[in-house]
Order: structure tokens, then sequence, then C-alpha cells
RNA sequence: CGGGGCGUAGCGUAGUGGCUAGCGCGCCUGCUUUGGGAGCAGGAGACCGGGAGUUCGAAUCUCCCCGCCCCGACCA
């Protein structure tokens, strides 16, 4: 039984200066945790009895699911990461630090070697396969911007798990499973959650999902079918296009265009010149880029953006992109800056990519690739062709989903869990292989999936809170019912004692409050602050013989008899 | 890393050149109070982020450093 009389807790009663997100706030206030260093906070008693029902929720569905938990050293040594090349590629987000002898360590902030290692180190045969591992631990990164309290941390708690399977098929299932596995313990958190497509990146993956939950405060934006649920991460969103249906243009007609240098400048010139009605979206923009050191365009509306994340999560392989400088064009003369067209693209031999929305027999106003002029009617398909359709523009709330063609809206969120399909990325580094049945060796390919564990503490707060306090969900909260005494009377200590007892001896946790010297408003106050989610008051109703019983969350106050209160809040509370 | 802001007691803060650094919460002692963050009285707690400088005198002005928060870039 917790006894807010011996708690290490201290409610506090303004708001730390250096919170602003509504869960960090109250995470503090309710004396949950306490920040040591930027991204670095300590978990007090309460705070820690609930990121550890976190952590049990989350080890009883991955033992259910048949996954096998381990354990890994923080403190890992630097060759393993060696020869992934992450020792490099992580960059200044990895901790590193070095042992008296002066060799290289790091602390880890994800741990995709040393499962591989370990799996190499014991296993050899496609008998053992498939095999899906987890661990519960410290992850460290040194994040160039950590924020938001507990929602990204330079040193946090993640449950990462990792599949082991001979070939694709097997890989697919594990993931399945994952998935699966997933769902039922989020769902049993009790969080609202959308799982989303995102796009696997570098890693060079076949499928990828996050699993977002929304709340305003996140960081992660995401797109939103509210009709058909369609969810997809920005970068991986697609759009789906009608062909073509319009009549063809004529010929493609150049015009003088002086000092048109945007898109607004041209669409007012058009408008004077063809008549009203052109509009930002009947022009094309040439968008120069050079991908690596390739020099590429990509034809986007003129009323849309180019979304150089998206642009790259979408060009697999490459490492850096970024827009033409004056140096770039001096290798192009045929480019004329701001008069841009697609027409002579493979003239100047550059890789054409384009929208999606840039459908083939559309004709659009673009550059004439001459100082002050312009054409139009330059249709695709006809006057210059794609190399390459890719997702690249900004995406818009109110853009098409593309399952169901509503608009969807844009939200944002808390990213709680993510699941991929690794591939054989590691197990061809560390050379993890296993004899199959013909006796051929064969490498293993991996899946990987994480939860943000003591993230999700802060995305349940998120998702629960009110503006008087926490509110968590039974399985989570500290305790299930929180048990106050009111008054001055040995009396009421005496039946507030004796039903907390009694409550706990049914199986409930339960949390006393009872201090002598603190007033009736105060322990309100706290309880609601803490937010266990029912609330037992023994006070002033004890001379009829009663007790309120009052659910934290609805707010709803009702007066038990005291001698059926252990039975009553005992349903009550199991019920719900 | 770019932009903005902040650093005074455990927490929230006042104090923009003047002598003993003030207030609220919390904490300790006593009395009173006890259903919505109680009252009175007394008390403990601060090298004013650190260093250097300007000055008769620095929390206050100058410079350097450190730390923290927010926006952006970045990020399983």
């Amino acid at each position: 039984m917790l006894k807010m009389s011996t708690l290490l807790l201290r409610t506090l009663r303004d708001d730390p200066a250096d919170a602003e997100v509504a869960s960090h706030r109250l995470l503090v206030r309710a004396g949950y945790v306490r920040r040591i260093a930027a991204g670095i906070y300590s978990w007090l008693p309460l705070g820690y009895i609930t990121l550890r029902n976190i952590e049990r929720i989350i080890r009883e569905e991955m033992d259910a699911a048949g996954f096998q938990e381990v354990h890994f050293p923080a403190l890992l040594p630097r060759e393993p990461y060696e020869k992934t090349n992450r020792w490099d590629e992580y960059g200044a987000d990895l901790f590193r630090l070095k042992d008296r002898k002066g060799n290289d360590y790091l602390l880890g902030p994800t741990h995709e070697e040393m499962f591989t290692l370990m799996v190499k180190g014991e296993y050899s045969s496609y008998k053992d396969l498939p095999l899906s591992i987890y661990q519960i631990q410290n992850k460290f990164r040194d994040e160039t911007r950590p924020r938001s309290g507990i929602i990204r941390g330079r040193e946090f708690v993640m449950k990462d798990s990792y599949s082991f399977d001979l070939d694709d098929e097997g890989l697919a299932a594990s993931y399945e499973a994952h998935r699966q596995a997933y769902i039922k313990t989020f769902d049993r958190l009790g969080l609202k959650y959308n799982i989303v497509s995102a796009v696997s990146g570098a890693m060079g993956g076949s499928r990828s999902e996050e699993f977002l939950a929304p709340c305003s405060t996140g960081e992660d934006t995401y797109v939103l079918c509210e009709k058909c649920g369609y969810a997809a991460n920005v970068e991986a969103m697609t759009t789906k296009v009608e062909a073509y249906s319009g009549s063809a243009a004529q010929v493609m007609e150049i015009f003088d265009s002086p000092s048109t240098p945007t898109i607004d400048s041209l669409v007012d010139l058009l408008n004077e010149k063809f008549g009203p009605g052109h509009k930002a979206s009947d022009t094309l923009k040439n968008v120069m880029l050079m991908a690596d050191s390739k020099a590429i365009s990509v034809l986007v509306p003129g009323d849309r953006e180019v979304d150089l994340k998206r642009l790259q999560a979408n060009m697999p392989g490459v490492e850096e992109i970024r827009m033409f400088e004056d140096a770039d064009f001096a290798k192009f003369p045929g480019l004329v800056k701001g008069y841009i067209g697609p027409q002579d693209a493979k003239k100047n031999g550059i890789e054409v990519l384009a929208d999606p929305r840039i459908v083939i027999g559309s004709h659009w106003i673009t550059g004439a690739n001459a100082k002050d002029k312009h054409v139009r009617f330059v249709t695709n398909g006809r006057d210059f062709e794609v190399d390459k359709y890719i997702e690249a523009v900004q995406v818009r709330a109110g853009d098409l989903c593309p399952n169901c063609q509503t608009p969807v809206i844009i939200d944002r969120a808390i990213e709680i869990g993510h699941i991929f399909q690794l591939g054989r990325k590691y197990a061809e580094a560390l050379d993890l292989t296993v004899l199959d049945k013909d006796g051929k060796s064969r490498v293993v390919t991996m899946g990987s999936y994480g939860i943000g564990v003591s993230r999700a503490v802060a995305a349940v707060a998120e998702q629960t809170l009110d503006e008087i306090g926490l509110s968590w969900p039974r399985e989570i909260a500290p305790a299930d019912v929180h048990v106050v005494a009111t008054g001055r009377e040995d009396e009421v200590f005496q039946a507030a004692k004796t039903l907390a007892e009694d409550l706990e001896e049914k199986g409930l946790r339960v949390m006393y409050d009872d201090r002598r010297e603190a007033s009736a408003g105060v322990k309100f106050k706290d309880a609601e602050l803490i937010g266990i989610p029912f609330i037992v008051v023994v006070g002033k109703a004890l001379a009829e013989g009663k007790v309120e019983f009052r659910v934290r969350k609805s707010g709803e106050k009702s007066e038990i008899e005291l001698l059926k209160a252990v039975t009553e809040i005992y349903n009550a509370v199991t019920k719900a």
C-alpha cells in the first residue's frame, strides 16, 4: 500500500518554468519525474511504478506472442558498430566514451548489432528459425534538441525486438506477428493511435509502419483520411491521379514575359495578356536540385512547393539533396534561371522527375529556356518526357486520399512504435548466416520493431490528462484506488485505514492518503493531480455510515454504505 | 547548428548601480483550524549559474564561458 504520509512525493503548486507541454508539466507537478539535465530524467516512486506498469504490459504481450526477452549492456564496444559502419554513420548523435586504456566505447542508441551477434553466436541452422527476441533497455542518443520532457530525451527506455528469418515469407510472417502484438499492446495501454505507412528510408527495408498517437503536442506530422481511415506519414503519402481527360492542346506558343521571376508575377501577366482565370496551378515549376552529384529537375504544379525531405525519402540511396546554386547553373548554360522549362531537359542531360499530377497529355505554362520568355500549351508526352514520377510536393490538408478520394486532414502525433522489415543489412555486415536444407549457407533476413516505453508514459498522459491533472487508465496508474481520509477524528482515519487494507486484501492496488496535517482541499487537489482513476473519500459522510466514491475521469460522485464499500468499490473498479 | 528567450532558496518569482536581496508556495516549531491548495506567531534555507573586468560600491554595467527552454534544421 502506498501511504501518502511516507511516500517520496512532493507535489508542486506551480508549473515548472522549463516545462511547456502538458504531460511534462503535470508529470513534474505531480511528482512523477524530475529533470537531471537536458533530456535526462529521474523517476520518483509514482513515476517509476507507472513506467514499470507500461513495461509489464509490453512484456506480457511480447511473451504471449512467443518472443523471448534478453538483455544487453547499455555500454558497448566500438567494433560491432564499426563493422556496420554505424560508428561513423550515427554521427554526433552517438554518445561515445573511452575507457582508461583509451579504447572506444559507446552508449547504445539501438542494438541491431548486438542482437545480430547474439544469434550468430548461438545459431547456425535454418531449423532454429524463425526467432524473435526483444529487450527493454535504456537507450542513449545525444539528440541535437531534446524536447517536451520525457517525449524526446537523450536517455530513454525502449523496447526493441528483432526477428530472424530465412526468407522473405518468413520475414513477412514475423512482421505480421509483431504488428498484431503491437496492436494488442497499445490497445491495452489505452492509447488512441493510427498505424501509418512510413518510408523505410536508407535502411532499404521493404515495409515499414509507424504507430502514431495523435496529440497536439506531438512532433510527427501525418495524413489521415477520416472517411476510410487511410493514414500515412507525409513522406509516404501517395497521390492517385486520373488520366488526362481534357482535349489536346494546340502547338506550343512562346510569349514575352519580362520581369516575372515568381509564379505570382507570372500569373498576373497571364491574366493581363490572355484574359482572366489563370491560376498558379496552370503553370509548371521546374525545381533544379543536386542529388548527391547529379543534377535533377523536379516538375511540380506552380502552386506547389517541393518537400525536400519527402523527395529524399522517395529516392533511396541518395544521401544529400540540395537546391541548385549559382555555381551549378553555371555548369548548365542551357538553363536560364527563372525561365526553365522541361522541353530541353534531354538536350541538357538532366533527369526529369515529376509529381504524379503532371499526367500524360496535360499541358502547362512554363519557362521557355530563354530570358524573359515563357511558353504555353507545353504538353507532357509531346513536348517533353518525364523520366520518372515521384512524390515530392509538400502535402497539404485537403489533398485527396489515394484510397477514396476524400480530402485528408493533417494531424500531429507522438511516434510510439515503429516496425520495419530490415532485410539483410546487418546480417550481411556481421555475417549472420545459417545452413539451409541443402547445406548451403544463407544470409538471414531481419525485422526490427521498437516501442518507446518512457515516451509511452508521456503519450498516455497527453491523451488522458485534463485541466486539473493526470488521469490514468487503470492498468497504468500507480494504484487502482486512492483512499482519502479527511477530517481529524481518529475514527475517520481508523475507518479509512481499514477500508484501504480490505481493498488491498481484495487484490486492488491502493494508495492511502493518511496525512493528518493536510487539509481536505489539499488532499483532493493532490488526488486529482496524481490521477489515480478512482478516489474514495472517507470523511464527513462517515457520520451516516457512508463513504464517497469518485471517478477521476468523469468527476462522478456517489455515496456508498461503508458496510458494502469493499464489495461495491471492488466491483466498480474492476468492471471499469 | 541558425533564430529567440531565460538563469536570484526545493518550486514559482520581485529587484536595471546604493549599503541587511524581497515576496508566495513548500519546509521546521507552537497554538488555532479541518470537504476544495487554512489562520496567526516564530524560524531555517541564496557564495544572485561560473570567471574576468569597470566602479568608492555590481544580482544590476562590459566581456568570456557554462547551463536551460522555445521555434527551425536534424533525428530508430
